[in-house]
DNA sequence: AACTCAATCAACCGCAGTCGG
DNA sequence: TCCGACTGCGGTTGATTGAGT
């Protein structure tokens, strides 16, 4: 885990700074004042960042970016912590169980990635819609080779193409929602409502597909609707104490060390000294 | 070893909603 | 009611990585 979290961080510090600033075009130049930095993030603003959000708190992030001395806007700061820095968050693998409960909810909410990741503690909604744009391209692709393949030899019928509805399959949990459910959902863009009714017309193949993985795993839909609800009760805590608070029931284990910053700040010097103090340091030195 | 290509993910943008003056 | 600042969201882009050839 901690492992993975350090390979991540040092995956951003090897980006070089301004190279994005750099290469993508006069937009973005206008939407960032001047003097303000673009691009990856470096471990000493991540640093910075997180003392400044632990001052201040979770809000007034354009107050926050200047006091920091972050060159940085309100809400690339804001986005950096939610995304990134959150002690809360979760890093790895979307699991079979959350790929099953993110098309439960795609087919619910549309693509209201925010509302799907309260559901989800501590993914982001930045990383539930990466995840399902990967989904759907993945998905896209393989119908497509599917109908070039059935166009191309129409005579004879291949028994492999049948049963691989998903090319998510392999991953081998994901549970296509009911077509009516899906035309009840209502919100969501074009292309994915479109893609999920391509989805439902190989409900049935995938149904059997799941009922036979089901057997083969012993999970129940009881089970699946209890995490539902687990998961709901736990995003509503966390709504209420912040993420990670005393009370949480998983504060009886120890903290797993989400977000690489921490580890990084568990050895920074400054991490240890008075709050107070390293806010004075920081408004002395700016 | 060098190259290609798809997958992943961080970060950006524009837009819309909310709130206080 | 209007306006500006702030915040949050969804869509998109592009750099990096890793697997395959």
């Amino acid at each position: 885990m901690a492992a993975a979290t350090m390979s991540m961080f040092s995956r951003n510090k090897q980006k070089k700074d301004g190279e994005r600033s750099s290469s993508s075009g006069n937009q973005q130049a206008a939407a960032v004042p001047p003097g303000m930095r673009k691009g990856p993030w470096t471990e000493e603003e991540d640093a910075q960042l997180v003392w400044f959000v632990r001052l201040f708190g979770e809000r007034r992030w354009d107050f926050l970016a200047k006091v920091s001395g972050l060159r940085r806007t309100g809400k690339s700061c804001r986005l950096r912590w939610v995304n990134y820095l959150h002690p809360g968050l979760r890093r790895g693998r979307i699991t079979p169980d959350e790929e099953r409960l993110i098309l439960e909810l795609h087919a619910q909410y549309g693509s209201r990635w925010s509302r799907i990741a309260r559901s989800l503690p501590g993914r982001t909604d930045n990383e539930i819609k990466n995840y399902w744009r990967t989904r759907t391209r993945k998905q896209k692709a393989a119908s497509q080779a599917k109908t070039a393949a059935s166009a191309s030899s129409s005579s004879t019928v291949t028994t492999t193409a049948s049963c691989s509805g998903s090319p998510s399959s392999g991953s081998g949990s994901l549970t296509a929602p009911s077509s009516s459910a899906l035309r009840e959902s209502g919100g969501g863009d074009g292309e994915d409502d479109a893609e999920l009714d391509e989805e439902s017309t190989t409900a049935a193949s995938q149904h059997r597909h799941q009922q036979q993985q089901q057997e083969e795993s012993s999970y129940t839909m009881d089970q699946f609707w209890n995490e539902i609800a687990a998961a709901d009760a736990a995003a509503s805590y966390m709504m209420v104490d912040g993420w990670g608070g005393a009370g949480h029931p998983a504060a009886a284990e120890p903290p797993v060390p989400s977000s690489p910053v921490w580890e990084y700040l568990s050895d920074y010097s400054l991490w240890r000294i008075d709050d107070e103090e390293y806010y004075k340091k920081m408004l002395d030195a700016s």
